[in-house]
DNA sequence: GGTAAATAGTTTCACTTGTAACTAAATTGA
DNA sequence: TCAATTTAGTTACAAGTGAAACTATTTACC
């Protein structure tokens, strides 16, 4: 017998919904605090982790495609929040970098977007999380 | 000691990465065999389980804001697979409902669309996919 | 060494989506 | 009862997004 479709209790349905709500969420607190998009938060975020990199490394890192990582990547140079230098290694790339106003903007985003991520998952124990986090990680793999 | 800021352990990344992972596959799924966008799959799914229903309903129930309860029920007309009548308790509104060629379309795509999620989530068990359902209702909560 | 194919990144154009303004009907309350 | 406010839904316009075409460079291989 097979189940009968219900869309409240249909897990793609399910994943988008919350899914919206949180980015909503996220979205708002780093536009009015800091002028940023979630991609332009990316970019900064994998550059404050790791150092230097080439568009395409961003781009493998966050999961965006070459062009939204364009266009964050020309909106953070225009603020003043990314330089681009020469790549020797390609000439056709370039290595993106935090400035020093980048570091500094880092630096109060950090601890913002854990308390907002602390907020919104904060119904979920610290196991749940994990478990949570494990889940996503699976469908990820088989959605991919 | 607080947990240092890593995009890929950050719970609100991880959550955008699967759900769009796996709304691009379900989208694709839907718009090359049936011409549906995922808005319009939900108004017919939801029409088809309970029947008539005003737009300020479907958006209820869809989580859609009017404006893509508007525009999704106006594609599905012109296309013939939604009807919309007068609603005899309220006249700014109007009760929709699918036509025999909506519901005949919905039986094809209702068995179409358990199997994709049965692939999508194929990595889960049934317990995780029950732990992950309660989970995104959580978050769901603590996010709207 | 030089041509063909592939790759990195940007730009253009069409389409989608969201916000604000709008119309029409219902509700409120003097 | 009738003017003022609120609500349901649509429309118009602006901004955002994605696919395809484009430029510049690198790689493959004869």
């Amino acid at each position: 017998m097979t189940r009968p479709l219900v869309l409240d209790a249909f897990l793609p349905y399910r994943l988008s919904v919350a899914a919206n709500a949180v980015s909503t969420r996220i979205s708002n607190a780093y536009r009015k605090q800091f002028g940023l998009k979630i991609a332009e938060w990316r970019l900064i975020a994998i550059l404050a982790e790791a150092g230097n990199q080439t568009p395409l490394m961003l781009g493998e890192r966050t999961r965006m495609d070459k062009i939204a990582v364009s266009r964050a990547a020309a909106a953070l140079i225009a603020r003043g929040l990314l330089i681009a230098e020469n790549n020797p290694q390609d000439g056709r790339s370039h290595l993106l970098s935090l400035t020093e106003t980048g570091v500094i903007l880092y630096d109060e985003i950090a601890p913002l977007a854990l308390a907002t991520e602390a907020q919104l998952f904060s119904e979920l124990t610290r196991k749940e999380r994990g478990t949570l986090e494990k889940l996503l990680r699976k469908v990820e793999t088989a959605a991919y």
